[in-house]
RNA sequence: GGGCGCGUAGCUCAGGGGUCAGAGCGCUUCCUUGACACGGAAGAGGUCCGAGGUUCAAGUCCUCGCGCGCCCACCA
């Protein structure tokens, strides 16, 4: 009847279990047997597949928080998962150097010294930036370890590291060769803070309340000249000239003439172009080529000279003493001044506008020419849709997709040089005579002059072009690694979605620029964590939770169900505490489910295999459930749906393991059944199916239920390399649903009695009253329905329909009904009460159903077998309201007080 | 200016044409029985944002509004 004898004899260890849980002592166990047994471990092995996700790599800038406790969390699910279904699971870990967001930290922190980065250096400042990594990627490092992750450690990789660096440069020279990357002198983005130019995807647009300036441009001639409108009067200074659209009449007469820019008196020339909106302003527009992008291109096709009016700190160069060394924004403020006291500020009107921001240090971004090195796009850009398009790379939830195309289509060149220090050195050299020399390593030589004085670019590369290597870098590129043959292609990314375009998109591009390759499969958009108000979380805005203060409290179990329990991937995740302390009492409730089976199987010889024929309901029902669980939770998990595969394991383990079949099976653990072998059969499902269940749920959470399932019997030894539960569909056991549906509704038809009439724990007698066909069967339920209602078995006798019991007021359920034996007018009038509000919600029911299939339309056109379920269910409802009209009659004043002992008072 | 997502019970959210709209929390009543009071049982609670439309059938699909959130964008 069973297999598997190698069971575990003795079962669990003895020592008494705490009623509660305690997580912190339990992860931190385990973890470290994990760690030293090597099972995080992942190496080349030609005989399995390989599953393989890179961690998206946190920057060394601070501590970690909610969103990546969710990002990881989720991440070591699917390694975990996979890793159980026989993959060989590779989670990479690493850190990112973070050049500019480990700048705007360190910057911070010098500041409150009095000093900068300039004060302190270059090495100096290298040197105090490693020393800071050193000390905050520890506690990444452990704080990692608190969430649980089964990474791979020893892989552990820093973007700085000697063998990444040389990753970045081969890049940079392989790019550099094919020509996909230039050095040029352009308009970019630029923040007078920071120092450096950034690239397009680090700018942020925030609404402002701004000044629009209409200002008086006097004709050169003395005549009226023309009005614009600007929000920047300071750029004034650096006009060029004077535009409007070529068709606009109002200005047709002036296009060629000459204008004096205020403030500076230059004289400059009216042109016309298409680019000019007619309808904005005044349809004039100042031309300042040095400070605004579109301005540029117009001055750049018009041929016109570039004047530039501040230095890279954001300071005026030009309009003599009264401007030179303001600040912009003051520099705006006295243009204002000077424009109104010569009377050319025509009008001043409140104007909202974006303003671009350095998304690091929110300071204003400029408009700024200067010598920069970019990465040409378009090129790089077209493989990488064509692998979107094809679904070679995957996004889930699927509406990414277009989201990244919409981008990758009208994608521009990509600055890639910043004027920072931490970070990768540009490896171009340049020589006395002007050569420019790239080189993996520093040329001994110049090339053309032979002269040897060559010094290195100064700039370093954005963080992101290092970053877009992190799949192959970490694997060995550019060596053709026995790691890089195995691991990559990856297998999922799982990420937020504000770094698609900064990280996911230069990921695909360089992969398939550099090896042919995608870099991975399938990209998972993770739910970005808000409060509960619904705000984003984060630390400048006092949002913020700390994860290892939760973990702390409730363990990381239970932060790693709770936010995958609401991962959805479409809707963004509102979080707080009562979420994990909810969790926490769940974790509590398969805690005491582990006892109660301890407690049980203690001392007694139990199979570890699976369990086959069972024959007791509670068994046969608890088997088709878990079944029909462990194939939902491996689809939800399969789709990327974690709530699904949560709420399915919540539900199971809950409602059906603890509500229904724990509660059925003490009858059996007990011996008070009447099925001879059924206390060893129930030991077995008792423990193969808790045992499963934590394998079922293991990858969420990670350490109960190692801990548990180490308390079972078992095979092998750890959960984490337990066979992933995949029960075949043989193992549904529809007979055993329907007998468990009848025994659920007796049992609430009693205890809704019970408690309705409020007879609270006072002991009662009842009988079961069924007809001739179904006696035996539901006689067979009888002591789990007796536990169920917690009432004494011999005081539940089974009668015939038509036989009464004294005093009874009954409850039909299907085509028996239940009494329960006492009897007052008080509690007759209850129970009518609670029939009547029955039969009133079966009308309602019975009145939809009839409208439904008494019109014609719905007969001839909707599908048979929807017609058809709808006349059983008519039919069943018929019955029902006959039942419930009959036990009313039966109710109704006056009562009729039997004598105890006088049955079959009432007729049928 | 374009695009995306969301609006379902007091709260957080499932459900995406076919039974009566679900869960957790919160609330009410009862219960300390030998797994668990971080618990058990029974309940109350919903014009599924609004208006049209498609369909035998609409939280569910379409159109248009309204409200929230996010992303992209060189009208100065």
């Amino acid at each position: 009847m069973f297999e598997g004898a190698d069971g575990m004899a003795d079962g669990p260890k003895t020592a008494e279990l705490p009623k509660t849980y305690d997580p912190a002592a339990t992860e931190e166990r385990w973890y470290r047997t994990w760690d030293t047994s090597g099972y995080f471990r992942a190496v080349p092995d030609p005989s399995r597949r390989p599953y393989t996700i890179m961690m998206p790599l946190p920057n060394v800038t601070g501590e970690l928080h909610m969103g990546h406790a969710l990002n990881n969390g989720v991440q070591d699910c699917l390694i975990r998962w996979s890793r159980m279904r026989g993959r060989n699971a590779l989670y990479q870990p690493g850190m990112d150097h973070a050049g500019i967001a480990v700048h705007v930290v360190m910057e911070r922190r010098l500041a409150k010294e009095g000093l900068t980065r300039f004060s302190l250096g270059r090495e100096r400042f290298l040197e105090e930036t490693w020393k800071w990594r050193e000390e905050i990627g520890q506690a990444i490092l452990g704080q990692m370890r608190r969430l649980l992750l089964s990474c791979d450690w020893e892989r552990t990789t820093f973007t700085m590291d000697p063998g990444y660096s040389r990753a970045v440069t081969e890049c940079f020279i392989r790019l550099y060769h094919k020509g996909l990357i230039y050095k040029g002198k352009r308009m970019i983005n630029w923040c007078p803070k920071d120092e450096t130019s950034i690239s397009d995807l680090e700018v942020e647009h925030v609404q402002e309340q701004s000044t629009l300036y209409y200002v008086r441009y006097p004709g050169a001639g003395g005549s009226g000249g023309i009005v614009i409108a600007t929000q920047r009067p300071e750029t004034i200074l650096a006009d060029v000239a004077v535009a409007v659209h070529p068709d606009d009449e109002r200005y047709k007469t002036l296009v060629g003439s000459q204008v004096i820019v205020p403030i500076v008196n230059r004289a400059v020339p009216v042109i016309a172009d298409r680019r000019v909106e007619r309808g904005f302003g005044t349809g004039a527009v100042k031309i300042t080529p040095g400070h605004d992008l579109l301005d540029y291109e117009i001055g750049t096709d018009h041929k016109l000279s570039i004047l530039i009016a501040f230095d890279p700190h954001g300071r005026m160069t030009m309009g003599g003493p009264r401007y030179e060394g303001l600040d912009r924004m003051e520099a705006r403020q006295a243009a204002a001044d000077d424009l109104r006291s010569a009377g050319l500020l025509v009008r001043e009107e409140p104007y909202v506008t974006n303003v671009g921001r350095c998304d690091r240090c929110k300071t204003t971004i400029e408009p700024y020419i200067s010598d920069q090195w970019f990465c040409r796009m378009k090129e790089l850009a077209a493989p990488a849709i064509r692998a979107v398009r094809d679904g070679r790379v995957r996004f889930h939830p699927e509406r990414w997709t277009k989201f990244f195309l919409d981008w990758m289509e009208q994608i521009r060149d990509w600055n890639i040089s910043r004027q920072l220090w931490w970070g990768h050195q540009i490896p171009i050299w340049y020589c006395e005579c002007g050569e420019m020399i790239a080189g993996v390593e520093r040329p001994a030589a110049c090339p053309k002059c032979g002269g040897r004085a060559l010094t290195q670019d100064q700039d370093i590369l954005d963080t992101w072009f290092s970053s877009a290597l992190w799949p192959m870098a970490t694997l060995g590129w550019p060596d053709e690694t026995d790691d890089l043959k195995y691991f990559y292609p990856t297998s999922a990314l799982v990420t937020a979605r504000d770094i698609i375009f900064l990280w996911v998109a230069r990921m695909i591009m360089f992969g398939l620029e550099l090896r042919n390759e995608i870099p991975f499969t399938d990209v998972y958009i993770n739910p970005t964590v808000l409060n509960i108000e619904g705000r984003r979380m984060s630390k400048s805005l006092g949002t913020g939770m700390d994860p290892l203060l939760l973990i702390d409290r409730y363990g990381a179990d239970s932060l790693r169900f709770a936010l995958l329990n609401r991962c959805t991937g479409e809707q963004d995740l509102r979080f707080s505490e009562k979420m994990v302390e909810d969790t926490r009492n769940f974790a509590n409730k398969i805690w005491n489910a582990a006892r109660l089976a301890r407690l049980h199987l203690e001392g007694h010889e139990v199979p570890a295999g699976q369990p086959r024929d069972a024959r007791t309901l509670p068994n046969r029902w608890i088997l088709d459930r878990f079944a029909r669980t462990a194939s939902d939770v491996t689809a939800a998990l399969e789709a990327y749906e974690f709530h699904a595969a949560c709420h399915r394991l919540y539900e199971f383990i809950w409602s059906e393991f603890c509500d229904w079949y724990l509660e059925m099976a003490k009858v059996d653990l007990e011996g008070t059944g009447t099925n001879p072998g059924a206390a060893a059969e129930t030991r077995h499902v008792l423990g193969w199916v808790l045992g499963q269940t934590m394998a079922l749920l293991h990858p969420v959470m990670p350490a109960i239920t190692e801990e548990i399932w180490q308390a079972l019997p078992h095979r092998g030894e750890t959960v984490m390399r337990a066979p992933w539960p995949e029960p075949p569909d043989t193992w549904r056991d529809e007979a055993a649903g329907t007998a468990m549906a009848e025994v659920m509704e007796i049992a609430g038809a009693v205890r809704g009695i019970r408690a309705e009439l409020g007879l609270g724990t006072q002991p009662v007698d009842a009988s079961l009253h069924v007809g001739g066909p179904d006696r035996e069967r539901v006689g067979a339920l009888r002591p789990y329905l007796a536990r169920l209602v917690r009432l004494d078995p011999d005081r539940l006798p089974l009668r015939g329909l038509d036989e009464h019991g004294p005093f009874g007021i009954s409850s039909p359920y299907g085509r028996g009904r239940i009494e329960i034996h006492v009897e007052t007018p008080e509690l007759r009038a209850k129970a009518r009460g609670r029939f009547e509000k029955q039969l009133a919600s079966l009308e309602r029911d019975l009145a939809g159903v009839t409208r439904r299939l008494e019109d014609p339309a719905f007969a001839q056109k909707a599908p048979a077998e929807v017609v058809a379920a709808d006349r059983a269910r008519a039919q069943g409802l018929v019955e029902r309201r006959e039942t419930l009209r009959r036990y009313l009659a039966d109710l109704a004043p006056p009562s009729r007080i039997a004598p105890p002992g006088s049955g079959g008072v009432r007729p049928r």
